[in-house]
Parts: structure tokens; C-alpha cells; sequence
RNA sequence: CGGAGUGUAGCGCAGCCUGGUUAGCGCACCUGGUUUGGGACCAGGGGGUCGAAGGUUCGAAUCCUUUCACUCCGACCA
């Protein structure tokens, strides 16, 4: 390709309200422009890097025996209808009419539609297992599209979906794709983990997600210090232990105490002079259920955070929101003193709790605690409550965990027969007998990957796209195109590459040196030959993105060297 | 969905408060010339229903009403 004729428009300024910085050079670099909230078009430098992650997803799943198909992108709300998301998916699903008045949804994921496609097609255990994915636009109408293609409305993705005959093959195709998708990260050249994650309200037994460390992450995630253990979680899903600060001394004489508005475990910690593990966090939440609202009490230990998935884990709430003190009040509550005694609402107390004596809690009384409690031989409902953070112990090892930031890429998970169920889809067993199919569904961000490698890969001059994500391997840069010599060499080299079934953009542009090597650095061609003032004696030069280290190379060696790395 | 903003040339902005000729600036673009190793310079030039609709006024980018779009913080979210 010759850069005079390529459509790439690259800005010197950034967009207005671009903060990261896949968002920024991705603009700035001519790969993709926004047309409306959340949704974005991508140019030919953008369509060609967003092929080559596509190729590579379609050559690992194709390897690892999956099968492509494309569903319908509109698809019947009768299906949705039919699965009872059509109601439970909330404003997320983009939902139309056609002209007969007819109801349609955009897909935003395809479970209803695959198990369609599937069921009373594959009748019997031995058409078994199969696994089909599409690569296709989906839609998900945002509340809140943010981060350019990190999180658009409309965006490429991959979405895979396995029938098995048992739960132990479902499980061996679980594990495949685990490896199939660490294997599609590897070659993008990105740095992540696979955490364990929250299963959510659908349940199931198992779900991973694969995460790209990066600073600007929305995910937090836990990852054990002690390489050899591995641990790694999603926050909302991170087991983790807190031996705090535990002195078997402290003695208390249990009663009430007068602890007039002392709310916070803070002033508390300093009003009796004790480390927070020995105070009862009481945190109130107001859950929403189908048919009910109530408020909900989760107590955690005084050095430990609520971690609001696992909250809404225990009491099975559809969501937790905030709740007031008149809410509060209405049932016997009151602001901080409330304690674990005579409440009159559901309530669940953190595992880490369990069994602890003496501890400081709410009197449930305005301004008295309660000191001296014991939850031996309570029989409250305990449930993983608390959050894990920086500095606690490993579940498996009991070396120090970390956070970090994460993205997450892809979602791996064990659907079971929730779908088939619902859905009616059966196969016959080897006794003739119908079974719902036991499913596993895969996913795997295209478009968001594209943003991804920028995010971990970039300077502050632009993008530095790693080898099999690069829209184009080698930028020949002529570097005054009026001069006969350069330009000739430019072009045999170009030639003589492309011959080759090299990768390599030609940039025969009548600019300045300067702009030519700033549309490079931005846009981040792996490597760069400049062709320029050497060429007299006899050296062009090649650039590395990743280093920026220039390396003067005599010209009749610079084929064989490109061709070497 | 709560809170806060912004819409003026392809992009980034000024002008609005205090209404008054042909609505400006930088970048980008076009023509000619000079230049060509770090985003050049000189000269000339093109491009705007001032987001939309309605209203007030002799007169509206500017004041009022409605509406649409986009953005930011939060809630939510693969």
C-alpha cells in the first residue's frame, strides 16, 4: 500500500473528551471515528487491524475444532419471549418494530438464538458435542457508553456456544477454551490472567474471565504474590483470608456502653482503643427482588469492606441499592449502632465473623454499643461477604495478595441446562431417553481487543501495535520524495517486499521528514526503514516502534534483515 | 436512571453576560512559489441554514420556551 493513496486521517489534536489513551490514538491515528454515542466507524488502518484480531480468533477456534456460523444480528423477540429474557433484560436490549408490527431485538448476545438454531437439528448423544461461534456486531444499548471502543454500544464480538451429552464433557470443552483463548491473547502479544469470577444470578457451577492487565482497567482483581500458586480472582468473586490483628488478651465484661454519636468504626476504634477487627460492621442495603423491596443487613468485621456482588449473592436480590436512615428507622434501626441482636430483618454476617469473641458492636439503642459479643454457637446465616483487599492472605498458599487493574476480554463459562431447559432443546440418550443439552458459552471481545493492545501497548508519542495485531508490518519511509535516488530505492524495496508477501506501506508522500516519521510513531508500524540522506553512503534505517531505536543498516542487507525478524 | 455541562467551518475554540454592518482565530483544505532528517515558510483562496423548532424585537449566534444530540461524574454493565 502507498501512503499517497491511503485514507488515514491523522490529527495533531486529540478528541475532546478522549481519556484514554487507546481512544485518543486510535482517533488521532485515523483507525476509527465516532458517528454517535457509543458507536464507531473504522477506517482502513482500524478494518485492517480489527481482520487480523478476527483471523486470529477464527484460526485458534477453528484448531480447536469450533465451528463459525452467523446468526440473524435481528433477531425475533418471540425467542427472547420464550426464554423469559425478553422482560428480565431490561433497557440494555434494543427492541423495534417492523412494518406488519412484528417485535424484533438487536442481538446482544445469542444463547436463545443458538439453542434455535441447534435444537430439533441435533437429536442424538452421538451428533455430540458440538461447538458453533459467530464473530458479529452485537448491541447492547449502553446506559452509559464511555471509552471510545472499550466500551461502545455497538461492537465486535466473538460469541461461542457448546452442547454436550454430560457435565464431565462440558467441562473438558471449558477447559479447551480456556486454552484456546489464552492462546488467542499470547499471540496478540498481551499481558493477562484468567480469574475466577462471578457466576451471578444464573448460577452454574463455574466462570472465568480473561482479563489484560491494564492500568486504566474497570475490573479490580486479585492476584496471589506467590507465582507458583497462581490464585486469581475477580473482586466479586476473590476468596481471600484477613487474619487482622487478633490478641486472644482482650478481655470485655459484655453489656452496653454508652457511646454517645459514635458512629464510625473509626471514631469507635479510637473511643475504645482496639484495632477495627474487633469491631461489627453493620451495612445496610435495600434489596430489590421481583415482587418486593425490604432492607437487608450484611455485617462484616471492622477492618473488612462489604463486596456488594457477593452481598447480592447471599440474599438473592436482583439489586442492591442504597438505603436512608427513615428507611431504616421504619424498621427498628438506627444509623450506626446497629448490632447482630433482635432484628427484625433478613440480615448475613461475613464468614470472617465466624466463631469471633469478644467483639464491639451496635447496641441497637441511639447511642450505645454493644461490647463484649460472641458469635459462638450463633445461628446466623454466614456467607462470603467481605471483600478482599491489598495485604490478605491466599486461600491456597496464604502468601500476600495483590490488586491490580484488569480489563476483561473474554468470559468463559458453565451454562448447564438453564437455556436448553427454558428453551425445550432435548437430544436422545444412549437409552432413548430426551435430555436437555448441557451447554457452555464463550465469549470473547473483538473490537474492545483492538483498544486492548493500545491500552497496554503505547508511549506518548502513539500506538506501538504488536506483530500479529499491526495493520501493517514495515513503514518505508522516503524521506525527501523529490529526491530521484531515495525514491528509486524506496520503491525497489517496496517492490521487492510486496513480492515477498511482506506486510509493507510505502510512504511515497511529498511531506517533511518530520511529519512522515510523527504519522509513523502515531499510528506504530512495527518497524520503519527510512530511506534518506545514509542512502549516499549506502545505509537506510530501521526503526524499532517498541525501542525507538534507530540502527543504521547497509542498504543491500536491509531485505534479508527485515525478512529475519 | 440521578447530577452537571456542551452544541458556532473537517477538528479544536472565541464571540453570547450587556442584541446592532459582510460571525472571527488556530490547525486542516485548495492554488502558486520556496523548502525536504523531526509535524516548514511566503502570497493568494474556498468553506458556516451559529444543533433544530417556536417566540420576543425594527433587528437574534446573543434574550425566552420547547426539543434533539453529544460529553462528564455517579448508578448499571460482557
Amino acid at each position: 500500500m502507498r501512503f499517497s493513496k491511503l485514507f488515514v486521517p491523522t490529527t495533531k489534536e486529540a478528541p475532546k473528551d478522549a481519556v484514554l489513551p487507546s481512544h485518543i490514538y486510535l482517533v488521532r491515528g485515523g483507525f476509527i471515528s465516532q458517528i454517535g454515542s457509543g458507536i464507531y466507524n473504522f477506517l482502513p488502518l482500524g478494518k485492517l487491524v480489527l481482520d487480523r484480531i478476527r483471523s486470529i480468533v477464527k484460526e485458534e477456534l477453528d484448531r480447536a475444532g469450533a465451528q463459525e456460523v452467523q446468526l440473524g444480528f435481528v433477531t425475533p423477540a418471540s425467542l427472547w419471549e420464550e426464554s423469559g429474557r425478553y422482560q428480565k433484560f431490561g433497557k440494555e436490549l434494543l427492541r423495534f418494530k417492523d412494518r406488519k408490527n412484528n417485535e424484533f431485538v438487536l442481538g446482544p448476545t445469542h444463547e436463545e438464538a443458538m439453542v434455535d438454531l441447534v435444537r430439533n437439528r441435533v437429536k442424538s448423544y452421538k451428533a455430540l458435542p458440538l461447538n458453533l461461534y459467530q464473530i458479529n456486531t452485537k448491541f447492547r444499548d449502553e446506559a452509559r457508553p464511555r471509552y471510545g471502543l472499550l466500551r461502545g454500544r455497538e461492537f465486535l464480538m466473538k460469541d461461542g456456544y457448546s452442547f454436550h451429552a454430560d457435565e464431565e464433557d462440558m467441562k473438558r470443552e471449558f477447559a479447551l477454551m480456556e486454552q484456546t483463548y489464552s492462546k488467542i491473547l499470547d499471540r496478540l502479544g498481551l499481558d493477562f490472567r484468567v480469574v475466577e469470577a462471578d457466576s451471578g444470578a444464573i448460577g452454574g457451577s463455574g466462570s472465568r474471565e480473561l482479563m489484560v492487565l491494564a492500568d486504566n482497567g474497570e475490573d479490580d482483581i486479585v492476584i496471589c504474590s506467590n507465582e507458583s500458586c497462581g490464585y486469581a480472582a475477580n473482586i466479586e468473586a476473590a476468596k481471600s483470608l484477613n487474619e487482622g490483628i487478633v490478641d486472644d488478651e482482650v478481655e470485655m465484661t459484655p453489656g452496653l456502653f454508652a457511646t454517645p454519636d459514635i458512629k464510625t468504626i473509626e471514631d469507635l476504634a479510637d473511643f475504645f482503643k482496639i484495632p477495627a477487627s474487633y469491631l461489627v460492621k453493620a451495612v445496610a442495603k435495600k434489596a430489590i427482588y421481583d415482587d418486593r423491596e425490604e432492607v437487608v443487613l450484611f455485617f462484616v468485621r471492622g477492618d473488612d469492606e462489604l463486596q456488594e456482588v457477593k452481598a447480592q449473592n447471599a440474599c438473592g436480590a436482583l439489586e442492591l441499592v442504597d438505603t436512608d436512615e427513615s428507611e431504616l428507622e421504619a424498621v427498628g434501626l438506627i444509623a450506626g449502632f446497629i448490632g447482630p441482636m433482635e432484628i427484625k430483618v433478613p440480615f448475613y454476617v461475613d464468614e470472617r465473623l465466624r466463631d469471633r469473641e469478644p467483639m464491639i458492636c451496635g447496641g441497637n439503642q441511639k447511642d450505645y454499643h454493644f461490647v463484649g459479643f460472641s458469635f459462638k454457637d450463633k445461628a446466623f446465616e454466614y456467607a462470603d461477604l467481605a471483600s478482599a483487599k491489598a495485604g490478605d492472605q491466599c486461600v491456597k498458599c496464604g502468601c500476600e495478595l495483590e490488586i491490580t487493574k484488569g480489563i476483561e476480554v473474554g468470559h468463559i463459562f458453565q451454562l448447564g441446562d438453564g437455556y436448553s431447559k427454558a428453551l425445550n432443546a432435548t437430544f436422545l440418550d444412549q437409552n432413548g431417553k430426551a435430555q436437555p443439552f448441557i451447554m457452555g458459552t464463550y465469549g470473547i471481545g473483538v473490537s474492545r481487543l483492538v483498544a486492548v493492545v493500545i491500552e497496554q501497548h503505547h508511549d506518548e508519542k502513539g500506538c506501538k501495535w504488536t506483530w500479529e495485531s499491526a495493520p501493517y508490518h514495515f513503514d518505508i519511509i522516503i524521506s525527501n520524495i523529490k529526491d530521484e535516488e531515495q525514491s528509486a530505492f524506496g520503491e525497489a524495496l517496496y517492490q521487492q517486499m510486496s513480492e515477498a508477501g511482506m506486510r509493507v506501506i510505502l510512504d511515497d508522500r511529498s511531506e517533511r521528514f518530520g511529519f512522515k516519521m510523527g504519522d509513523f510513531e502515531l499510528i506504530g508500524f512495527p518497524y520503519a526503514v527510512i530511506v534518506g540522506k545514509g542512502l549516499k553512503e549506502g545505509t537506510v534505517e530501521l526503526v524499532d516502534r517498541a525501542t525507538l531505536q534507530k540502527r543504521s543498516v547497509p542498504k543491500d542487507e536491509i531485505f534479508q534483515q527485515l525478512k529475519e525478524l
